[in-house]
DNA sequence: GTGGTCTAGACCACG
DNA sequence: GTGGTCTAGACCACA
């Protein structure tokens, strides 16, 4: 599993890595009811100190998409949080993209062919980046 | 102009009023061109320091949503960035909430209906609140 | 007897193990004198650590609610530690429930019935669950 | 405002800082909307670091006993978690202490005597501690 | 001045 | 070895 992060970046580290496991998570490179790295390994290999880690991993429960085994440690949760129940969230985010996309041109037709991408790359990517050309309306 | 900010919310005040700002723009709520309200009166109006409105004005002047104008203050710009250009950004965020919402359950088709969903009440949102339901797949 | 542990609590497995003991006891499944489980049988039948029984029962012990026989092993006790000394505890800790219960909005009427049902149930309850309706003020 | 922390205590600083806050506000020597300390000011005034304190108001923001807000601070909700809401999880703390109540000698009258004393002294403690005499049964 | 983030290192509880 | 707790001190974002 492949994690990056940037140090460089406005993103507070603890959300970039949480942000990286879902998407681990989505892409099925994490399945349900399977270990995460211990926190002390995950902040090891990316350099950044433990309680980060930690902080994305209290994140990650709290929000539901992992649990602590008090005997296995932190597992990817195989009752993940319904889609529908945070559809408030979702859509509230959503509308400020679709917005942004609006205002830069794209109809509704281009800004779902956007969608749809980013949900098939999401999907569907088991390991290797690159291969789509995004953007390409 | 009916603008929301949530003083208990995790996003920062500049950030509400920037995104709020957008979303009026999309809306055509506020034409290109046409002025934005001043620092001081935003400021009032909302019970924010002007200092918070300035932080809102700045981001989307960076982020080339609006213009100083000599003359008239801030103006919505003739000349949006494009959605072309914003792309990647544009890809990332996407992705993750396509992820979120794949954990969460929601099929491509799903997911689509809900994008499609919030294309359309944003560019269709002249003053009213409410009347589609959200999530009724 | 019945005993469960919830390996995803955020309660240590030993300690939901000991209380689960203490409701036992106080349900009467548990007869003073009588003879607990072997640490090994115990821990082979929840699949949990000896370690970790071993632990409940040496807790349980010092708590007076249980001893150990030097022939039969650890068996209840005939002379559990009285209501009376441990009160000072008992309080703090219904101080702090009924704080969380007043916060809630319960009126002292409702959290006493909730109190009095909590006390029924575990004194009347030999095995099967459910039955009765909490919170039904 | 007085609140006591115990360093030999077995129970981490940062959940006893919980529990006093709890009670504090249980008393209404914190009423919804008032502003608590600052995080520094009151680690400061207790001798603890300042992210034990964050700890603390981060949990009591999770269980939505305060909020923060963005100009304030962080103050005491206006909405509280309701008592009904929680009931599950107050009812499995009461049953185990009634069962420890139970196991003790109490009678359900002298359980719920105490259960009723807990309850006065936390609505009605404005300042003062002591003066009764618990467990005069 | 507020809360939020991050670090480096330590100790402990748990299993 | 795991996660949880705590510290002392630093820097930044926010208002």
């Amino acid at each position: 599993m492949l994690i990056r992060i940037d140090l460089q970046s406005d993103v507070p580290l603890y959300l970039q890595l949480r942000n990286e496991l879902v998407l681990a998570i989505a892409a099925g490179q994490l399945l349900p009811g399977q270990k995460l790295p211990s926190v002390r390994q995950l902040a090891g290999q990316l350099g950044v100190n433990a309680m980060t880690v930690q902080k994305s991993y209290n994140l990650l429960k709290a929000q539901g998409f992992v649990v602590t085994d008090r005997k296995r440690g932190t597992v990817v949760s195989s009752t993940p949080p319904s889609g529908q129940a945070c559809c408030a969230q979702l859509q509230d985010d959503l509308a400020l993209l679709a917005a942004q996309a609006g205002i830069g041109g794209l109809s509704q037709r281009e800004f779902l062919q956007l969608c749809a991408q980013c949900y098939r790359s999401i999907t569907q990517k088991p390991a290797g980046e690159g291969g789509d050309t995004p953007c390409s309306s």
